[in-house]
DNA sequence: CGCCGTATTGAGCGCTCTCAACGAGGGTGG
DNA sequence: CCACCCTCGTTGAGAGCGCTCAATACGGCG
Protein backbone atom coordinates (compact mmCIF):
# COMPACT_ATOMS: atom_id res chain seq x y z
CA UNK A 1 0.00 0.00 0.00
CA UNK A 2 1.42 3.79 -1.31
CA UNK A 3 2.36 5.52 1.56
CA UNK A 4 -0.07 8.35 0.45
CA UNK A 5 -3.02 6.26 0.97
CA UNK A 6 -2.39 4.78 4.20
CA UNK A 7 -1.83 8.28 5.64
CA UNK A 8 -5.05 8.91 4.38
CA UNK A 9 -7.00 6.07 5.60
CA UNK A 10 -5.37 6.70 9.03
CA UNK A 11 -6.42 10.15 8.83
CA UNK A 12 -10.12 9.19 7.90
CA UNK A 13 -10.13 6.46 10.80
CA UNK A 14 -8.93 8.58 13.28
CA UNK A 15 -12.38 10.25 13.37
CA UNK A 16 -14.06 7.42 14.59
CA UNK A 17 -11.74 5.93 16.99
CA UNK A 18 -9.29 7.81 19.69
CA UNK A 19 -6.83 5.02 20.34
CA UNK A 20 -4.20 6.65 22.59
CA UNK A 21 -6.86 10.38 23.07
CA UNK A 22 -5.47 10.54 25.94
CA UNK A 23 -1.87 10.32 26.57
CA UNK A 24 0.26 10.54 30.04
CA UNK A 25 3.50 11.57 28.55
CA UNK A 26 1.96 14.90 27.44
CA UNK A 27 2.26 15.81 31.06
CA UNK A 28 5.05 17.50 33.02
CA UNK A 29 7.63 14.78 35.14
CA UNK A 30 6.19 16.49 38.45
CA UNK A 31 2.31 15.72 37.55
CA UNK A 32 2.96 12.58 36.26
CA UNK A 33 5.40 11.45 39.41
CA UNK A 34 2.70 12.58 41.70
CA UNK A 35 0.04 10.48 39.90
CA UNK A 36 2.55 7.30 39.91
CA UNK A 37 3.94 7.15 43.35
CA UNK A 38 0.19 5.89 44.31
CA UNK A 39 -0.26 3.73 41.97
CA UNK A 40 -0.36 -0.53 41.62
CA UNK A 41 -0.20 -2.39 39.12
CA UNK A 42 -3.19 -5.11 38.52
CA UNK A 43 -3.36 -8.03 36.46
CA UNK A 44 -6.52 -8.84 34.50
CA UNK A 45 -7.14 -12.45 32.98
CA UNK A 46 -8.66 -12.92 29.85
CA UNK A 47 -12.37 -12.56 30.14
CA UNK A 48 -12.29 -10.86 34.06
CA UNK A 49 -14.22 -7.82 34.63
CA UNK A 50 -12.57 -4.80 35.62
CA UNK A 51 -15.44 -3.11 36.38
CA UNK A 52 -19.03 -2.85 35.75
CA UNK A 53 -22.11 -1.02 34.65
CA UNK A 54 -23.14 0.81 37.73
CA UNK A 55 -20.44 1.07 39.90
CA UNK A 56 -19.30 3.77 41.10
CA UNK A 57 -15.46 4.83 40.04
CA UNK A 58 -12.50 4.12 42.14
CA UNK A 59 -9.74 5.78 40.12
CA UNK A 60 -8.40 5.53 36.82
CA UNK A 61 -6.52 3.04 34.49
CA UNK A 62 -3.24 2.92 31.95
CA UNK A 63 -3.56 -0.18 30.27
CA UNK A 64 -0.34 -1.38 29.90
CA UNK A 65 -0.34 -4.51 28.20
CA UNK A 66 -3.41 -6.42 26.96
CA UNK A 67 -6.80 -5.82 25.57
CA UNK A 68 -9.52 -4.36 27.57
CA UNK A 69 -13.05 -4.00 25.71
CA UNK A 70 -15.65 -1.23 26.97
CA UNK A 71 -19.45 -2.59 26.61
CA UNK A 72 -22.91 -2.04 27.64
CA UNK A 73 -25.32 -4.43 28.07
CA UNK A 74 -29.29 -3.58 26.87
CA UNK A 75 -32.43 -4.26 28.56
CA UNK A 76 -33.03 -7.18 26.36
CA UNK A 77 -29.54 -8.91 26.76
CA UNK A 78 -27.84 -7.88 23.87
CA UNK A 79 -24.53 -6.57 24.34
CA UNK A 80 -23.09 -3.60 22.58
CA UNK A 81 -18.99 -2.67 22.44
CA UNK A 82 -17.75 0.72 22.27
CA UNK A 83 -14.31 0.31 22.82
CA UNK A 84 -11.55 -1.47 22.88
CA UNK A 85 -8.23 -0.30 24.62
CA UNK A 86 -5.16 -1.26 23.99
CA UNK A 87 -1.85 -0.43 25.46
CA UNK A 88 -0.85 2.63 26.72
CA UNK A 89 -4.75 4.10 26.77
CA UNK A 90 -6.11 5.76 29.52
CA UNK A 91 -9.52 5.16 30.85
CA UNK A 92 -12.08 5.27 33.36
CA UNK A 93 -11.39 9.02 34.07
CA UNK A 94 -14.46 10.61 32.87
CA UNK A 95 -17.18 8.81 34.85
CA UNK A 96 -15.34 10.06 37.60
CA UNK A 97 -14.71 12.99 36.57
CA UNK A 98 -18.95 13.56 35.38
CA UNK A 99 -19.72 12.12 38.94
CA UNK A 100 -21.36 9.35 37.03
CA UNK A 101 -21.62 5.75 37.77
CA UNK A 102 -19.65 3.32 35.46
CA UNK A 103 -21.86 3.63 32.53
CA UNK A 104 -20.48 0.64 30.36
CA UNK A 105 -18.73 -3.04 31.81
CA UNK A 106 -14.64 -3.10 31.45
CA UNK A 107 -13.45 -6.50 30.42
CA UNK A 108 -10.60 -8.21 29.40
CA UNK A 109 -10.32 -9.49 25.96
CA UNK A 110 -6.79 -11.11 26.70
CA UNK A 111 -4.52 -11.04 29.67
CA UNK A 112 -3.70 -7.76 30.57
CA UNK A 113 -1.70 -5.57 33.28
CA UNK A 114 -2.91 -2.14 34.37
CA UNK A 115 -2.19 0.60 36.20
CA UNK A 116 -4.82 1.96 39.02
CA UNK A 117 -4.27 5.25 40.36
CA UNK A 118 -7.41 6.07 42.77
CA UNK A 119 -9.51 8.55 42.51
CA UNK A 120 -8.47 11.40 45.24
CA UNK A 121 -5.07 11.41 44.05
CA UNK A 122 -6.08 11.60 40.55
CA UNK A 123 -8.53 14.80 41.60
CA UNK A 124 -5.45 16.05 43.51
CA UNK A 125 -3.25 16.05 41.02
CA UNK A 126 -6.26 17.78 38.50
CA UNK A 127 -7.28 20.11 40.90
CA UNK A 128 -3.76 21.43 41.06
CA UNK A 129 -2.04 21.25 37.74
CA UNK A 130 -3.87 23.37 34.90
CA UNK A 131 -1.62 21.69 32.33
CA UNK A 132 -3.41 18.29 33.00
CA UNK A 133 -6.72 19.92 33.39
CA UNK A 134 -6.18 21.78 29.92
CA UNK A 135 -4.94 18.02 28.61
CA UNK A 136 -7.92 16.23 29.88
CA UNK A 137 -10.01 18.92 28.10
CA UNK A 138 -8.60 18.51 25.20
CA UNK A 139 -8.41 15.00 25.03
CA UNK A 140 -12.15 14.61 25.90
CA UNK A 141 -13.35 17.11 23.75
CA UNK A 142 -12.05 15.66 20.90
CA UNK A 143 -13.55 12.17 21.93
CA UNK A 144 -16.46 13.62 21.92
CA UNK A 145 -16.55 14.80 18.51
CA UNK A 146 -15.76 11.02 17.64
CA UNK A 147 -18.49 9.66 19.25
CA UNK A 148 -20.67 12.28 17.19
CA UNK A 149 -19.34 11.03 14.47
CA UNK A 150 -20.14 7.21 15.87
CA UNK A 151 -23.38 7.81 15.95
CA UNK A 152 -23.85 9.14 12.81
CA UNK A 153 -22.33 5.62 11.53
CA UNK A 154 -24.80 3.81 13.73
CA UNK A 155 -27.83 5.50 12.20
CA UNK A 156 -26.86 5.89 8.71
CA UNK A 157 -24.92 2.93 7.36
CA UNK A 158 -25.87 -0.67 6.83
CA UNK A 159 -23.74 -3.51 8.22
CA UNK A 160 -21.80 -4.04 5.33
CA UNK A 161 -20.14 -0.35 5.55
CA UNK A 162 -20.31 -0.41 9.79
CA UNK A 163 -17.71 -3.74 9.27
CA UNK A 164 -15.84 -2.30 6.63
CA UNK A 165 -15.26 0.71 8.86
CA UNK A 166 -14.54 -0.99 12.46
CA UNK A 167 -11.86 -3.70 10.79
CA UNK A 168 -10.00 -0.41 10.06
CA UNK A 169 -10.59 0.54 13.39
CA UNK A 170 -9.48 -3.17 14.69
CA UNK A 171 -6.45 -3.16 12.33
CA UNK A 172 -5.04 -0.19 14.31
CA UNK A 173 -5.80 -1.55 17.86
CA UNK A 174 -4.59 -4.97 17.07
CA UNK A 175 -1.38 -4.10 14.91
CA UNK A 176 1.79 -4.16 16.61
CA UNK A 177 2.90 -0.35 17.26
CA UNK A 178 6.46 0.32 16.04
CA UNK A 179 6.67 -2.42 13.14
CA UNK A 180 6.58 -0.91 9.92
CA UNK A 181 3.36 -3.50 8.50
CA UNK A 182 0.14 -1.89 8.35
CA UNK A 183 -1.11 -4.92 8.62
CA UNK A 184 -2.43 -6.43 12.07
CA UNK A 185 -4.20 -9.32 13.59
CA UNK A 186 -7.47 -9.45 14.70
CA UNK A 187 -8.05 -11.59 16.89
CA UNK A 188 -11.37 -10.95 18.20
CA UNK A 189 -13.69 -13.79 18.24
CA UNK A 190 -16.84 -13.35 16.27
CA UNK A 191 -19.07 -12.61 18.66
CA UNK A 192 -17.44 -9.62 20.55
CA UNK A 193 -16.90 -8.33 16.99
CA UNK A 194 -20.68 -8.58 15.89
CA UNK A 195 -21.65 -6.51 19.29
CA UNK A 196 -18.55 -4.27 18.01
CA UNK A 197 -20.45 -3.60 14.61
CA UNK A 198 -24.22 -3.81 16.11
CA UNK A 199 -25.54 -7.13 14.45
CA UNK A 200 -26.25 -10.74 14.75
CA UNK A 201 -23.34 -13.11 14.97
CA UNK A 202 -24.83 -14.90 12.17
CA UNK A 203 -25.10 -11.08 9.83
CA UNK A 204 -21.90 -10.57 11.06
CA UNK A 205 -20.03 -13.97 9.79
CA UNK A 206 -21.95 -13.86 6.33
CA UNK A 207 -20.86 -10.26 5.42
CA UNK A 208 -17.11 -11.33 6.96
CA UNK A 209 -17.55 -14.05 4.49
CA UNK A 210 -18.41 -12.06 1.38
CA UNK A 211 -15.49 -9.68 2.22
CA UNK A 212 -13.45 -12.52 1.87
CA UNK A 213 -14.98 -13.50 -1.43
CA UNK A 214 -14.02 -9.86 -2.59
CA UNK A 215 -10.54 -10.77 -1.56
CA UNK A 216 -10.89 -7.64 0.92
CA UNK A 217 -9.93 -9.59 3.97
CA UNK A 218 -8.47 -13.09 4.63
CA UNK A 219 -8.98 -15.01 7.66
CA UNK A 220 -6.80 -18.00 9.66
CA UNK A 221 -8.27 -19.72 12.17
CA UNK A 222 -10.20 -17.39 13.91
CA UNK A 223 -7.93 -14.38 13.09
CA UNK A 224 -8.92 -12.04 11.04
CA UNK A 225 -6.38 -10.05 8.01
CA UNK A 226 -6.84 -7.14 5.89
CA UNK A 227 -5.70 -7.80 2.61
CA UNK A 228 -7.49 -4.21 0.90
CA UNK A 229 -7.82 -1.75 2.84
CA UNK A 230 -8.55 0.77 -0.18
CA UNK A 231 -11.91 -0.95 -1.08
CA UNK A 232 -12.66 -1.29 3.22
CA UNK A 233 -11.58 2.18 3.27
CA UNK A 234 -14.17 3.13 0.03
CA UNK A 235 -16.94 0.72 1.92
CA UNK A 236 -17.33 2.30 4.76
CA UNK A 237 -17.80 5.96 3.09
CA UNK A 238 -15.92 8.08 5.69
CA UNK B 1 -49.65 11.77 35.39
CA UNK B 2 -48.23 10.73 39.11
CA UNK B 3 -44.95 12.60 40.27
CA UNK B 4 -43.46 9.72 41.06
CA UNK B 5 -43.52 8.55 37.43
CA UNK B 6 -42.72 11.58 36.21
CA UNK B 7 -39.59 11.61 37.86
CA UNK B 8 -38.65 8.62 37.04
CA UNK B 9 -39.31 9.23 33.19
CA UNK B 10 -37.43 12.47 33.76
CA UNK B 11 -34.53 10.96 35.26
CA UNK B 12 -34.18 8.42 32.62
CA UNK B 13 -34.21 10.49 29.62
CA UNK B 14 -31.63 12.53 31.37
CA UNK B 15 -29.16 9.73 30.48
CA UNK B 16 -30.11 10.25 27.11
CA UNK B 17 -29.92 14.11 26.79
CA UNK B 18 -28.03 16.87 28.37
CA UNK B 19 -30.26 19.95 28.05
CA UNK B 20 -28.31 22.51 30.10
CA UNK B 21 -25.22 20.06 30.67
CA UNK B 22 -23.00 22.91 31.23
CA UNK B 23 -24.49 25.84 33.09
CA UNK B 24 -22.28 29.31 33.28
CA UNK B 25 -24.13 30.31 36.18
CA UNK B 26 -22.45 27.86 38.62
CA UNK B 27 -19.58 29.97 37.28
CA UNK B 28 -17.87 32.53 39.77
CA UNK B 29 -19.29 35.99 39.55
CA UNK B 30 -15.74 37.07 38.44
CA UNK B 31 -15.52 34.76 35.84
CA UNK B 32 -19.00 35.24 34.60
CA UNK B 33 -18.49 39.00 34.50
CA UNK B 34 -14.96 38.32 32.05
CA UNK B 35 -16.47 36.12 30.16
CA UNK B 36 -19.59 38.02 29.29
CA UNK B 37 -17.42 41.62 28.83
CA UNK B 38 -16.28 41.05 25.46
CA UNK B 39 -19.94 39.16 24.38
CA UNK B 40 -21.72 40.25 21.68
CA UNK B 41 -25.37 39.32 20.50
CA UNK B 42 -25.74 37.48 17.41
CA UNK B 43 -29.64 37.24 15.70
CA UNK B 44 -30.30 34.01 13.98
CA UNK B 45 -33.36 34.11 11.88
CA UNK B 46 -35.27 30.67 11.25
CA UNK B 47 -33.24 28.56 8.64
CA UNK B 48 -30.08 30.62 9.10
CA UNK B 49 -26.57 28.52 9.60
CA UNK B 50 -24.68 29.81 12.74
CA UNK B 51 -21.53 27.33 11.56
CA UNK B 52 -21.06 24.95 8.96
CA UNK B 53 -19.40 21.57 9.44
CA UNK B 54 -15.48 21.94 8.27
CA UNK B 55 -15.14 25.34 9.81
CA UNK B 56 -12.89 26.17 12.40
CA UNK B 57 -14.22 27.15 15.62
CA UNK B 58 -14.35 30.80 16.01
CA UNK B 59 -16.02 31.19 20.06
CA UNK B 60 -18.35 29.51 22.09
CA UNK B 61 -22.42 30.24 22.20
CA UNK B 62 -24.90 30.65 24.70
CA UNK B 63 -28.65 30.29 23.84
CA UNK B 64 -30.81 33.01 25.47
CA UNK B 65 -34.23 32.31 23.14
CA UNK B 66 -35.19 29.83 20.37
CA UNK B 67 -34.11 26.62 19.11
CA UNK B 68 -30.95 25.35 17.34
CA UNK B 69 -30.26 22.36 15.71
CA UNK B 70 -27.07 20.30 15.49
CA UNK B 71 -26.70 17.73 12.76
CA UNK B 72 -24.53 16.19 10.42
CA UNK B 73 -24.50 15.40 7.21
CA UNK B 74 -23.63 12.10 5.40
CA UNK B 75 -21.61 11.76 2.11
CA UNK B 76 -25.01 10.07 0.28
CA UNK B 77 -26.37 13.48 1.12
CA UNK B 78 -29.03 12.16 4.14
CA UNK B 79 -28.91 14.15 7.31
CA UNK B 80 -28.47 12.80 11.30
CA UNK B 81 -29.65 15.47 13.25
CA UNK B 82 -27.68 15.15 17.12
CA UNK B 83 -28.84 17.35 19.28
CA UNK B 84 -31.57 20.22 19.41
CA UNK B 85 -30.19 23.43 21.94
CA UNK B 86 -32.85 25.39 24.22
CA UNK B 87 -32.55 28.31 26.11
CA UNK B 88 -29.37 28.79 28.47
CA UNK B 89 -27.32 26.19 26.52
CA UNK B 90 -24.07 26.41 25.95
CA UNK B 91 -22.56 25.02 22.58
CA UNK B 92 -19.47 24.67 20.33
CA UNK B 93 -16.96 24.76 22.58
CA UNK B 94 -16.05 21.05 22.30
CA UNK B 95 -13.90 21.69 19.37
CA UNK B 96 -12.82 24.88 20.44
CA UNK B 97 -11.24 22.51 23.52
CA UNK B 98 -10.51 19.65 21.43
CA UNK B 99 -8.43 21.37 18.53
CA UNK B 100 -11.17 19.72 15.93
CA UNK B 101 -13.24 22.11 13.12
CA UNK B 102 -16.47 21.92 13.59
CA UNK B 103 -17.59 18.38 12.95
CA UNK B 104 -21.53 19.73 12.70
CA UNK B 105 -23.64 22.29 11.68
CA UNK B 106 -25.38 24.61 13.72
CA UNK B 107 -28.96 26.19 12.11
CA UNK B 108 -31.52 28.12 13.64
CA UNK B 109 -34.77 25.87 13.61
CA UNK B 110 -36.77 29.30 14.94
CA UNK B 111 -35.75 32.91 14.94
CA UNK B 112 -32.78 32.65 17.62
CA UNK B 113 -30.61 34.62 19.89
CA UNK B 114 -27.14 33.62 21.03
CA UNK B 115 -24.96 35.24 22.94
CA UNK B 116 -21.52 34.53 21.54
CA UNK B 117 -17.78 34.55 23.17
CA UNK B 118 -15.18 34.89 21.36
CA UNK B 119 -12.39 31.89 21.11
CA UNK B 120 -9.24 33.76 22.78
CA UNK B 121 -11.55 35.37 25.52
CA UNK B 122 -13.05 31.98 26.72
CA UNK B 123 -9.61 30.14 26.18
CA UNK B 124 -8.15 33.10 28.76
CA UNK B 125 -10.54 32.46 31.14
CA UNK B 126 -10.55 28.62 31.38
CA UNK B 127 -6.58 29.15 31.90
CA UNK B 128 -6.86 31.19 34.47
CA UNK B 129 -9.93 29.76 36.43
CA UNK B 130 -9.74 26.23 37.76
CA UNK B 131 -13.33 26.37 38.84
CA UNK B 132 -14.21 26.97 35.54
CA UNK B 133 -12.07 23.92 34.22
CA UNK B 134 -13.24 21.70 36.50
CA UNK B 135 -17.12 22.82 35.48
CA UNK B 136 -15.90 22.04 32.17
CA UNK B 137 -14.76 18.63 32.38
CA UNK B 138 -17.65 17.36 34.83
CA UNK B 139 -20.12 18.85 31.87
CA UNK B 140 -18.34 16.98 28.62
CA UNK B 141 -17.27 14.14 30.88
CA UNK B 142 -20.62 13.61 31.64
CA UNK B 143 -22.15 14.08 28.12
CA UNK B 144 -19.63 11.49 27.06
CA UNK B 145 -21.68 8.87 29.06
CA UNK B 146 -24.74 10.54 27.68
CA UNK B 147 -23.79 9.98 23.66
CA UNK B 148 -22.47 6.33 25.04
CA UNK B 149 -25.90 5.52 25.53
CA UNK B 150 -26.99 6.78 22.43
CA UNK B 151 -24.95 4.73 20.30
CA UNK B 152 -26.51 2.03 22.14
CA UNK B 153 -29.54 2.75 21.33
CA UNK B 154 -29.18 3.42 17.62
CA UNK B 155 -27.38 0.23 17.26
CA UNK B 156 -29.60 -1.72 19.02
CA UNK B 157 -33.05 -0.15 18.32
CA UNK B 158 -35.64 -0.05 16.02
CA UNK B 159 -37.42 2.90 14.73
CA UNK B 160 -40.53 2.27 17.19
CA UNK B 161 -38.37 2.38 20.04
CA UNK B 162 -35.59 5.39 19.12
CA UNK B 163 -38.90 7.38 18.25
CA UNK B 164 -40.68 6.71 21.45
CA UNK B 165 -37.39 7.52 23.10
CA UNK B 166 -36.90 10.92 21.41
CA UNK B 167 -40.12 11.94 21.47
CA UNK B 168 -39.66 12.05 25.18
CA UNK B 169 -36.16 13.84 24.69
CA UNK B 170 -38.04 16.46 22.16
CA UNK B 171 -40.92 16.62 25.04
CA UNK B 172 -38.60 18.21 27.74
CA UNK B 173 -36.84 20.31 24.95
CA UNK B 174 -40.04 22.10 24.24
CA UNK B 175 -41.62 22.37 27.16
CA UNK B 176 -41.79 25.85 28.66
CA UNK B 177 -39.86 26.09 31.52
CA UNK B 178 -41.51 26.69 34.71
CA UNK B 179 -44.52 25.99 34.00
CA UNK B 180 -46.23 23.38 35.54
CA UNK B 181 -47.35 21.09 32.73
CA UNK B 182 -45.02 18.28 31.74
CA UNK B 183 -46.40 18.52 28.29
CA UNK B 184 -44.36 20.30 25.38
CA UNK B 185 -45.49 21.52 22.12
CA UNK B 186 -43.16 20.02 19.91
CA UNK B 187 -42.63 21.81 16.59
CA UNK B 188 -40.70 20.24 14.62
CA UNK B 189 -41.12 18.99 11.12
CA UNK B 190 -41.35 16.14 9.87
CA UNK B 191 -38.56 15.93 8.15
CA UNK B 192 -36.06 17.01 10.92
CA UNK B 193 -37.73 14.38 13.64
CA UNK B 194 -36.84 11.93 10.80
CA UNK B 195 -33.22 13.05 10.76
CA UNK B 196 -33.22 13.17 14.35
CA UNK B 197 -34.51 9.56 15.15
CA UNK B 198 -32.66 8.17 11.94
CA UNK B 199 -35.23 7.41 9.30
CA UNK B 200 -36.46 8.55 6.07
CA UNK B 201 -39.46 10.84 6.39
CA UNK B 202 -41.78 8.13 5.10
CA UNK B 203 -41.22 5.72 7.98
CA UNK B 204 -41.22 8.63 10.48
CA UNK B 205 -44.88 9.67 9.98
CA UNK B 206 -46.02 5.42 9.62
CA UNK B 207 -44.88 5.08 12.93
CA UNK B 208 -46.51 8.75 14.12
CA UNK B 209 -49.31 6.98 12.90
CA UNK B 210 -49.28 4.21 15.04
CA UNK B 211 -48.36 6.09 17.89
CA UNK B 212 -51.69 8.27 17.44
CA UNK B 213 -53.51 5.38 16.34
CA UNK B 214 -52.57 3.70 20.29
CA UNK B 215 -53.11 6.95 21.94
CA UNK B 216 -49.77 7.67 23.00
CA UNK B 217 -49.28 11.02 21.25
CA UNK B 218 -52.05 13.88 19.49
CA UNK B 219 -50.90 15.85 16.32
CA UNK B 220 -52.63 19.16 15.86
CA UNK B 221 -51.22 20.20 12.88
CA UNK B 222 -47.72 20.43 12.49
CA UNK B 223 -47.50 20.20 16.52
CA UNK B 224 -47.27 16.79 18.52
CA UNK B 225 -48.50 16.25 22.11
CA UNK B 226 -47.53 13.53 24.57
CA UNK B 227 -50.63 11.68 26.10
CA UNK B 228 -48.99 8.54 26.91
CA UNK B 229 -45.67 9.35 28.82
CA UNK B 230 -45.59 6.07 30.45
CA UNK B 231 -45.92 4.03 27.15
CA UNK B 232 -43.85 5.43 25.29
CA UNK B 233 -41.30 5.54 28.68
CA UNK B 234 -42.42 1.39 28.06
CA UNK B 235 -41.51 1.38 24.35
CA UNK B 236 -38.03 3.04 24.77
CA UNK B 237 -37.06 0.41 27.03
CA UNK B 238 -34.50 2.61 28.81
C1' DC C 1 -14.48 -40.46 22.41
C1' DG C 2 -17.76 -37.23 23.88
C1' DC C 3 -18.70 -32.60 25.45
C1' DC C 4 -18.89 -27.74 25.10
C1' DG C 5 -18.11 -23.41 23.24
C1' DT C 6 -17.59 -21.22 18.87
C1' DA C 7 -18.23 -20.69 13.89
C1' DT C 8 -20.95 -21.33 9.82
C1' DT C 9 -24.89 -22.06 6.84
C1' DG C 10 -29.85 -22.18 5.60
C1' DA C 11 -34.68 -20.68 5.55
C1' DG C 12 -38.28 -17.64 6.42
C1' DC C 13 -40.18 -13.53 8.22
C1' DG C 14 -40.63 -8.78 9.51
C1' DC C 15 -38.88 -4.32 9.42
C1' DT C 16 -37.14 -0.44 6.97
C1' DC C 17 -35.95 1.65 2.74
C1' DT C 18 -36.98 3.51 -1.82
C1' DC C 19 -39.85 5.04 -5.44
C1' DA C 20 -44.01 7.04 -6.62
C1' DA C 21 -48.23 9.34 -6.19
C1' DC C 22 -51.47 12.12 -3.89
C1' DG C 23 -53.26 15.63 -0.41
C1' DA C 24 -53.16 19.86 2.33
C1' DG C 25 -51.92 24.46 3.22
C1' DG C 26 -49.70 28.86 2.52
C1' DG C 27 -47.95 32.35 -0.41
C1' DT C 28 -47.76 34.87 -4.72
C1' DG C 29 -48.93 36.90 -8.91
C1' DG C 30 -52.39 37.69 -12.28
C1' DC D 1 -60.44 36.62 -5.49
C1' DC D 2 -58.75 32.83 -7.78
C1' DA D 3 -55.33 29.90 -10.00
C1' DC D 4 -51.03 28.21 -9.52
C1' DC D 5 -46.97 26.74 -7.32
C1' DC D 6 -44.13 25.16 -3.72
C1' DT D 7 -43.34 22.97 0.47
C1' DC D 8 -44.61 19.71 3.62
C1' DG D 9 -47.16 15.73 5.07
C1' DT D 10 -49.31 11.29 4.09
C1' DT D 11 -50.23 6.85 1.92
C1' DG D 12 -49.24 2.68 -1.00
C1' DA D 13 -46.49 -0.98 -3.05
C1' DG D 14 -42.51 -3.66 -3.66
C1' DA D 15 -37.71 -4.89 -2.85
C1' DG D 16 -33.90 -5.84 0.08
C1' DC D 17 -31.70 -6.00 4.36
C1' DG D 18 -31.14 -7.84 8.77
C1' DC D 19 -33.23 -10.61 12.37
C1' DT D 20 -34.54 -15.07 14.52
C1' DC D 21 -34.75 -19.91 14.79
C1' DA D 22 -32.71 -24.12 13.73
C1' DA D 23 -29.35 -27.24 12.18
C1' DT D 24 -24.77 -28.43 11.14
C1' DA D 25 -19.48 -28.09 11.35
C1' DC D 26 -15.26 -27.38 13.93
C1' DG D 27 -11.80 -27.45 17.52
C1' DG D 28 -9.97 -27.77 22.08
C1' DC D 29 -10.11 -30.27 26.29
C1' DG D 30 -11.24 -33.59 29.74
Amino acid sequence: MNVFLKNKIENSISNFNFNSGLSLDALPVEEKGELMEQSRIIKIPRKAVLYSEGEPPKGIYILMNGKIKISQLNFDGSVQILFIYTTGEVFGHRPLLGNDKHPVTATALADSEVVFIEKDQFLKVIERSPRFSALIMQSISHEFTILVNRINIFAQRGIKERLALFLLILNETYKVPGQMSEEGEITINRNDLAGYTGTSVENLVRTLKTFKENNYIRTMGKSIYITDFEALYALSGV
